[in-house]
RNA sequence: GGUCCCGUAGCUCAACCGGAUAGAGCAACUGCCUUCUAAGCAGUAGGUUGUAGGUUCGAGUCCUACCGGGAUCGCCA
């Protein structure tokens, strides 16, 4: 939250309206104090430019009335009318409005519009760019599944939030690093070590059972037969197979992970190995970090209130004084074996973030993670000395249907819905795009069957088909006018409530991408896409009662060009914000939604 | 029991830093294909934002308590 405060104060460079005119509008404010039409007291800060509600009352809203009427000693009514001249000069301003409680509403020509549709016609992207991130590093860490078995498709939603944030970040100017914590230590991949083995002997024709405690999941076959071919059988009688084996296992579910991750457009900057930060001493100098800093000590700590574990006895053990940072009890460092707990090496990760120039730090986890919050944002604090921002989204559970049926998973029997089983039913831009229809931390309903459906209920079909039936449109427009230039079109054409509707939309795209990443939620890329095309769609039916709204006016090639360059915009900014979340725009949709889609990202 | 997340139309969900009359889609009902892809569009209807207080010009949004659902709770990661 100080987040956002701390970033509206940046003048940033994009097409963002608002923000463009709140700067507009703050400057007139400080013109009025020089010349003393206004006390030169006023604070603006709390001046803001929106979209009023219901876009009847304008485009453009400003509270600053409202805000500024107590110090000025004005009511608001009044003081909106002071303001009000001094906005109607501002260029592309049409008409201003004083209405409700003193809102300021600011109705903008369609010339200035005309202008942002140019800017869109460039296509190369800029449009819908922001500095607002001013190049500052951010480390955005993301999927971190551990490598004990395949990716599933709980993991497969945290990656595409967390892949399609860090996009979204850079878009708006942050220089993102995309980080993968491998979590390859602890005793997780002992087990993992330990059944791979058993996979092994296995494959060399023994006969085995899986003990209790071991991955018993029939993936741990294929690693057991790698090893086999690899080596032979050298390990049979070996005793000391297990590190061997922990490596062999780790690599090969690790290779297996990126490939998955890579199919979905998904590639990292960054794996950070856990098992590497304890090796090479990255945990020792953090701790040391902290001790220096006096904030470790030892100490007994409280049992949980009201239920007691039944074996819980109190044990001195090294703590970190989480609690100066905010959290509820102070969290232990070592276990009783004398080895670090896992937040211990978390720590360590986040003194090599902060070593390597990240400030920000952005983990995506799961809702089970909910409860490390606290703790994992006093680490941070106490290790960037209160200068970093942490930010940890959740992302709630996903529950798979097929035509609306449950189907079932079970971790124990081994059997669960792996990423590649579902990316090989939908493909990559089904699956990125469903994922981020809902807000990250609801639990989402992921449907085969309707992933694949070809109408209006399956999100991801409509917008692509907006972008395909703009496609058509231009391939249309090309043999009835033959070659054509939309940057050369009279956009003058376009002066009618219905055209001006669709742009004033697609005008939306910089503030959505600016909002949505302030906010860390790209998600409202996905909802905005369907926004575009919703007024496309709209658009396109428009044309069947009034003629002149049609795209396509054959004695009309002026407003043919006009209509073409809106339908050209709107081709542009739902392939940029697709790439936003990394999905491929598709020209035609006429085969199978899922063979369309196979080679896409 | 402690902590965190969630609670908005019959269903699934939005709501931009606290702004105006809380919005979409589904389901229901009514229309729209000799026309650029009807795989679509338009309209009608549907609400005490879980409850009770508080903060202020203004609360779905912030604070407190409670109710309901989920997750989590030292030597798992």
């Amino acid at each position: 939250m100080s987040v956002t405060f701390a970033y509206a104060w940046f003048k940033t460079n994009s097409m963002n309206i608002y923000n463009e005119f709140e700067v507009k509008i703050k400057s007139l404010i400080s013109g009025l104090m020089r010349d003393k039409t206004l006390p030169d007291t006023l604070d603006t800060t709390k001046v803001a430019v929106e979209a009023p509600r219901d876009s009847a009352h304008g485009d453009l809203a400003t509270n600053a009335a409202m805000v500024l009427c107590k110090q000025s000693g004005m009511n608001p009514r009044a003081l909106a009318e002071t303001l009000k001249p001094e906005i109607e000069s501002i260029t592309g301003v049409e008409a201003v409005d004083i209405a409700g409680p003193g809102f300021i509403n600011i109705r903008l020509n369609s010339n200035y519009y005309f202008q942002i549709l140019q800017t869109i016609l460039k296509g190369d992207n800029i449009f819908g760019s922001s500095s607002l991130g001013q190049q500052k590093p951010v480390n955005v860490e993301y999927v971190s599944a551990n490598p004990t078995g395949p990716l599933t498709v709980g993991h497969a939603r945290g990656a595409i939030v967390g892949d399609s944030l860090a996009r979204l970040l850079a878009k708006a100017g942050f220089a993102v690093r995309k980080e993968y914590y491998i979590n390859d230590a602890g005793n997780q991949v002992n087990v993992l070590g330990e059944s791979a083995y058993l996979r092994y002997r296995e494959a060399l024709g023994e006969k085995i059972t899986i003990p209790e405690g071991c991955y018993p999941g029939e993936y741990l076959k294929e690693v057991g037969e790698a090893a086999k071919q690899q080596e032979g059988d050298q390990w049979l009688d070996k005793s000391d197979y297990l590190p061997f084996f922990r490596e062999f296992a780790v690599n090969y579910l690790m290779d297996e992970i990126k490939s998955d991750l890579h199919h979905i457009g998904i590639d990292f900057d960054l794996f950070y190995s856990e098992k590497s930060a304890v090796s090479n001493g990255s945990v020792d100098r953090a701790l040391d970090y902290l001790e220096e800093k006096g904030l470790l000590y030892q100490g007994v700590l409280e049992p949980p209130k009201g239920k007691k574990p039944d074996d819980w006895e109190p044990r001195e053990q090294t703590l970190f004084r989480s609690t100066d940072f905010g959290d509820d009890v102070d969290r232990p460092i070592k276990k009783s074996d004398g080895t670090y707990t896992y937040f211990a090496n978390d720590i360590a990760h986040f003194y090599d973030v902060y070593q390597d120039g990240y400030k920000d730090l952005i983990v995506v986890v799961g809702a089970d993670h909910g409860g490390y919050v606290r703790r994992a944002t006093s680490a941070f604090q106490a290790m960037t000395d209160g200068e970093g921002n942490f930010s940890m989204p959740l992302c709630a559970i996903v529950t798979v249907l097929n035509n609306g049926k449950p189907v079932r998973m079970s971790k124990r029997a081994g059997t669960f819905i792996t990423l590649r089983d579902v990316l090989d039913a939908v493909g990559p831009g089904v699956m990125r795009f469903i994922m981020l229809t809902r807000q990250s931390n609801q639990t989402l309903e992921f449907d085969y069957a309707k992933a694949l459906d070809q109408s209006k209920d399956n999100p991801y079909f409509y917008v692509q088909y907006a972008h395909a039936r703009a496609c058509s449109v231009l391939k249309h427009a090309k043999e009835m006018f033959g070659d054509f230039d939309v940057n050369s079109a009279d956009l003058t054409k376009l002066d009618r409530s219905e055209t001006i509707g669709v742009l004033k939309t697609l005008s939306q795209w910089p503030r959505i991408v600016e909002q949505a990443a302030l906010a860390r939620e790209p998600h409202r890329v996905a909802f905005y896409l369907q926004d575009v095309a919703s007024a496309f769609h709209s658009w396109w039916n428009m044309g069947r009662k009034d003629a002149t709204l049609r795209f396509l006016i054959e004695d009309d090639k002026e407003t043919s060009m006009a209509h073409l360059a809106l339908v050209t915009g709107v081709k542009n900014v739902i392939a940029d914000a697709l790439d936003v979340i990394g999905v491929e725009p598709l020209n035609e949709l006429r085969g199978d939604l899922k063979d369309e889609v196979g080679e896409a990202v």
